[in-house]
Order: structure tokens, then C-alpha cells, then sequence
DNA sequence: TAGATTGTTAATCGATTAACAATC
DNA sequence: TAGATTGTTAATCGATTAACAATC
């Protein structure tokens, strides 16, 4: 179990996990595979199929304890270890993560933005300390962050994606808008590509 | 044809496009299935099912013209006609598209935004006029902008994108973070969920 | 105990890959 | 014409659904 789950499987486990919060929120201690797959429209099946990728969470005759699946999903997706992500570009993207996102909730702690414009340099955003991008390397080099938040112009992307790496950050979330080639292919790169989802949401219109 | 394609044939079109724009770019005019797939990491059986969902693009012993095949996807995603786009919400991330994000490269214009902050209206973010969300309703009904763009709190994210749908939006890109339930299931929803995509980044790291 | 619901195996469905005749 | 590469059909692979014995 855990090692060669689908990419489909996991990326089904943030939702689950967001759902069982809301029942946690909500003070319900027990749900079925089917009243779960119900509220996130899926079939019991996958629901049962995709938890026993991971080892056996529920009780015949009962369902799933809400607390304790929400505690094996939050191990599983690795909530629950303190990250360290540092943001690479302050602009308006930046300061939309650091001021309305809670990485908190997703187990990531900001330590530092790093920008180009002098004008930024050792002020603080949000509480995030801003850093001039030239530094970066000796930064991630010192405190060893996990995380690269990329939300810098496309014509930079490559170059500091490399440099970062090259340094120890152990996987990009990428703003950036392009495909990122590293050296290194083993690092795990999470794309969140604005113009795709828009032109998706363009094509189902009128069809 | 382009009835009933699947939703993952759809979703590599954009990627498709992307990579047409940037062989554009670079004046080249001709292109191979298979050297299409080398570059996005597809095989070549691949990029051809995908493109005769559509139709019938490319030439034997030829390959595929760079120019008309961008033209035809560009037709299939609606990114030729001008579709109009309202940002609900004028916080940190609506800025961050207002200011960085490409809307007329997606076929689409952005006309207005709105805000429950009274210190923002009938001011102009970045060229696009900003008015009280309370007015939403009728400037909707007046202007029938194809798109709402909902960059503003959970909570509010379910009433606002009803009154939206009554008022005759046709398509929601959705930046709440919550799954939304429509009284109209027929509206498509395009979900960006930056807390999934991060928790998923976490789940790659040390596997 | 009887009812409910899991974990798991088997069947179905859909997507990807391979193969090749058609043809530029 | 010969070589290249498509469009399309058939084979394979993987994901979803269905079914049911195990068991709480």
C-alpha cells in the first residue's frame, strides 16, 4: 500500500479531506461509503476503492470514523509535518497567497518571498519577510525550505526553478504559466495553470 | 464529432494550444504527431485520437501546419469569439489577475468587478471599473457577461453564484475554494482549488 | 441475532497504445 | 515513385462499477 497509488487516487484524497472536515466541523463522528460518495458525487465503490489503497480505515456494519479518517488522510497527504515554502516573486499573486490562502491548513509554513524590485527588499508582507531574489540561492541554501512557490514572470521560471533545486527545495508549486523542464526530473512539480482552466471553462460553454 | 469528447481529451486542448502558440512563435509552420508528443510528454497515438475527435487536421506525410491547427483549437475553445468576464470580489487575487493575468489571450474580456467594500466603488483597478456587489444583479441583467470570476469569501460564494446563474451567466471560474451547488446543474464550473493543488504537491514530496 | 456496511474480487467500461492501410 | 505520416481500427491497459462474502 501507499507506494504506486494513481494520480487519479490522490488527487481525489485533498477532496475527501476537505469534505471530512466539513462533516468534522459539522460534529458528525461516522460516515458510510456512500453517503460520502453521495455528497461528493462518486460511487461508494471508488469511495471504498480509493481509501483501500491506502489500508483499511472503516468497520464493517458501521462506515468510517469521521476524526480518524480525517487524521489517516491528513498523515497520508503529509498535513500534518510542518513545511517550510518560501515564494519566489511578491507581486499581486504573491500577496493574494500570503494575505487570503491558509497554508496553514495545508500543513506549509511562509518563511520568506524573495522580488527583484529594491523597493520590497526587508519589508515585511502579510508577516513574510521579502528578500531580493539575487539572495535566494544563499537562503535556501541556510534554512533548507521544501517548497518553492514560483509566482514570478514565465521569462525567469526556468532559470530560478534550476538554481532552487539545485539547492535542495524538494518540489515547486508553479504560478508561472509554462511547463517547467528541470534537470532534475525527479523533483514533483505541481502546475496550477490559470489560461487552461479558463479556456476548459470556455469550451463547455454553449455545449 | 466534438459532441461528447472526453473530459481529459478536453483538457489537454489548451495544453495543445499553448505549445502551437509557442512553435508559432518561433516561425515554425510544420509539425509530426510524434514530435508534438516528444515535446508535451505524450505519445503520438495520443495527440492524433485527440485531434480527430475534432476532425481530421493534419495531412499524410506531412504532419500537421502549425498555424491552422492552432486556428482550429482556438475555434474549439471559443477563444475567437469575445466572451465577456465579471470579477465578484476585488481582493488580493482579483488584482492578481486584473494586474498579471492574460484575459484576451483566453477570448475574453474583462468588463467589471464588484465588492462589498465601499471605499473601492466606481473607483478603476487596473483599467476595470469596480462597483458595489449589491448592484451585481441588475448590471448582469443589463450587460449578460458570459463569465463570473468568484475571487471573494467562502461564504458568500454559494448565494452570489446563484443570483448569477438566475441573472443569465453562462459559465463560473470558480477561486472560493468550496465546491459549489447550483440550482441550475446544467452552468459549467470550472474549480481552481489552490489548497488541493498544494496538498497534492506535499503528498509527491518524499515519494 | 439481524442489519448494515466494509474490504475485496470479478466484470465492465473507457482511455491509451500499437499496428497498418490509406495517401500525401 | 519512395518515404513519411496521417486517420482509424484492434489490442492492451487501467479505472470504475458491481457483487458478495466477511464481519462488526
Amino acid at each position: 500500500m501507499d507506494k504506486n497509488v494513481s494520480p487519479v487516487v490522490v488527487r481525489r484524497m485533498p477532496r475527501y479531506y476537505r469534505h471530512l472536515c466539513e462533516l468534522h466541523d459539522k460534529n458528525i463522528d461516522r460516515i458510510s461509503s456512500s453517503a460520502l460518495a453521495e455528497r461528493m458525487s462518486l460511487t461508494a465503490s471508488q469511495v471504498r476503492q480509493d481509501f483501500n489503497c491506502f489500508g483499511g480505515f472503516g468497520q464493517q456494519g458501521y462506515g468510517y470514523n469521521v476524526t480518524d479518517l480525517k487524521a489517516a488522510i491528513a498523515e497520508i497527504l503529509c498535513i500534518t509535518g510542518e513545511r517550510k515554502a518560501i515564494l519566489c516573486g511578491a507581486g499581486n499573486l504573491a500577496r493574494a497567497l500570503m494575505s487570503n490562502f491558509n497554508f496553514t491548513k495545508c500543513g506549509v509554513s511562509l518563511v520568506a518571498a524573495f522580488d527583484s524590485n529594491p523597493s520590497l527588499f526587508d519589508v515585511e508582507m502579510f508577516g513574510v519577510p521579502v528578500h531580493s531574489i539575487s539572495t535566494v540561492e544563499q537562503y535556501v541554501s541556510a534554512h533548507s525550505p521544501d517548497i518553492a512557490i514560483l509566482t514570478l514572470p514565465k521569462s525567469d521560471a526556468h532559470k530560478v526553478a534550476n538554481i532552487l533545486v539545485k539547492c535542495g527545495v524538494k518540489g515547486i508549486w508553479n504560478f508561472t504559466g509554462t511547463d517547467l523542464e528541470l534537470d532534475d526530473p525527479g523533483i514533483p512539480i505541481e502546475n496550477v495553470h490559470f489560461s487552461e482552466s479558463l479556456m476548459v471553462l470556455s469550451y463547455q460553454i454553449d455545449r
